[in-house]
DNA sequence: CTTGGAAAGTCAACAAGGCTGACATAAGAT
DNA sequence: ATCTTATGTCAGCCTTGTTGACTTTCCAAG
């Protein structure tokens, strides 16, 4: 099966990569179709709850850095404050979220996640990541280690850096 | 850099992975991020002719297998047929693509890119094409192999089953 | 102390793209 | 010949994204 890498020449020290226009369409056909698995199972969750992704995105990130500000979680989901305000606002009316002001800063809202806004968080994360270690077990180690070099490498450098900090902090 | 896979063991032939929740986070994370620098690029020449991703995906799929029919689509892009129809109108009135009533089934409509449409699929492929190949690049054969079989193995069967039918027919 | 600007939130209006329901027409089945 | 099914269309609703205008709160600099 697969196609694999083409080729790769030694040049000076550099690798060239010849990668044919059909080899790079089933690469973007294959995260195409990855994300929809990787999005289905969350979705089903949500829906029981009357959520959308949306809502996932801001409780994954409110658990990822407790604390975190409105803007800092703007900054991370890539959305205009009033797109996220409303999800925000429902989840904080649901409860499932806590808006606590700034004590340094008091226009900032600081954000947790409550007993039960944990508790979704852990149902849809358990879900996401079962789907994961399936795929990662399928593939193998090395499968993996190259899984998340090539994502990396596609993330625009800005987001990249989101992406690292969140690392960091979060080991 | 990067955390990687942490430990296998084989064990009678089988292999284990040990993966945290921690990794498996980053892996869910990476996808995240990296979809959104996947879609960047077409989106921004999407939005110069006041088109959607949505559309992006009919014409992609339409290119990749001409003459398909408008229910063929249908299951593989996985929305409904009222939803997809208001996209491919679009497209039809504006010239891009072409809906040919069958001569065997006259209820089915084969869809065809017309030389406008081709423009704006090869366009649009690429921008993506060549994110893509900076990323491939970056990466190395290794990882793209590696990357690939994450993505397949992560898909659900059934959407598995048109990704590996695009596959035969398209090479 | 006043004022300028940043952070946060609100309201309104709109667009894209999902969805369901109702319906027309063509084919195939009884 | 008529009933049923497949296919595609039209209309309307919902979520979630957008912009723009505006208020409130607060910090900080003049």
């Amino acid at each position: 099966m697969a196609q694999g890498a083409s080729a790769v020449a030694q040049k000076g020290g550099e690798s060239l990569l010849f990668l044919t226009d059909e080899q790079l369409r089933k690469g973007i056909e294959a995260m195409f179709f990855a994300y929809r698995g990787f999005t289905a199972d969350p979705d089903r969750i949500l829906e029981e709850h009357g959520y959308g992704r949306a809502h996932h995105r801001a409780i994954h990130f409110i658990h990822r850095a407790p604390g975190t500000t409105v803007n800092n979680l703007l900054s991370i989901l890539g959305v205009t404050k009033q797109s996220l305000n409303r999800v925000l606002r429902a989840l904080v009316e649901d409860g499932l979220v806590e808006a606590r002001v700034g004590h340094r800063d008091k226009r900032e809202r600081h954000l947790y996640l409550t007993e039960s806004g944990a508790a979704l968080e852990q149902q849809l994360s358990d879900a996401q990541r079962e789907r994961m270690r399936a795929a990662y077990r399928a593939a193998g180690p090395v499968a993996v280690a190259g899984f998340r070099q090539v994502l990396e490498a596609m993330m625009d450098p800005e987001i990249r850096r989101h992406f690292d900090r969140l690392t960091e902090s979060g080991r």
